[in-house]
DNA sequence: ATGCAAGTTGAAGTCAACTTCAAGTCAAGG
DNA sequence: CCTTGACTTGAAGTTGACTTCAACTTGCAT
């Protein structure tokens, strides 16, 4: 397949793709400088790249379970933190949606004034705040995280 | 309050804190030029910053939900939109979250090869990939500000 | 054989949310 | 009064994941 065909049936824009693959998450059958020419196996690669990322795994971190011929190498103890950082989000997650359903619904004039939200506020915000601190303390230089988008 | 204070209490850097009150999201009681002091409520601001940040709200999006003086002012419809677009995420974190707490205990020599693993890896994939694009559908010109994120 | 859309490259730009820097100001302790 | 350290500002830098650009090459259709 060539990168058009791969971006097409994937959804994946082809600067991604060429991207990708100079990153080391994709692999190419070109000889360099001609037209890439993908195997039929860069769909799973992208499908795992793609649940990687859902789970919260830098691109790099993606690659680290990758083997040098891309196939993948899995790294079972960084998998389960991350499943268990997966169920905290979730959780956090479900109290702010329980928030803003509240927020929307919520009949009172100011919100400032509603118990209600004043507790799920507090619950969710430190919740928030928590996990802000967390990052901090694992980056002590300060860097930032860039989005827990 | 001054800055440091604050920063003590909620673990919100001095630096972010100023970032904040530049953009609008917190306010203070000082004369320019001077140092800063806090109201007590920069708390309840700062507590519906991070709800905001929490729900994945920009922080345009929390901001445009304030009144000019900090007093919050609920869009309804916005934040009913968020709490769909939780659920949305929840659920694929949940199949996420399978996906990865399965890899880290699955036998099979090779997860390429484990069709649990193919099963859940399609799955959290394509929602993945799902999203993508809708994400890109929503910026078509790549200069959109209003980040859905 | 030629035109031109589609592909190639490395380098540079973008975005959000911050952080860091440089240069200067203020306030309290000694 | 003077030092010192916390504070002030605007400007510039950082991060990760891409996208866009400029300048070429390729390869299929005519």
């Amino acid at each position: 397949m060539d990168i058009s065909q791969v971006a097409k049936l994937t959804g994946v824009p082809a600067s991604t793709l060429r991207y990708y693959e100079k990153r080391g998450l994709i692999t190419s059958l070109a000889a360099r400088g001609t037209r890439r020419r993908f195997a039929p196996s860069v769909l799973d690669q992208l499908a795992l790249v793609a649940l990687g990322q859902a789970a919260g795994l830098s691109l790099d971190e993606v690659r680290s379970m990758l083997t040098a011929n891309g196939r993948p190498n899995i790294n079972r103890q960084l998998l389960a933190s991350k499943a268990i950082e997966l169920d905290t989000r979730i959780r956090q997650l479900s109290a702010v949606r329980r928030g803003l359903r509240h927020a929307a619904a919520c009949p009172a004039r100011s919100h400032a004034e509603c118990p209600t939200f004043r507790k799920l506020l507090k619950a969710a915000a430190s919740g928030a705040l928590d996990r802000q601190q967390r990052e901090r303390k694992l980056k002590p230089t300060g860097k930032s995280p860039a989005g827990t988008r």
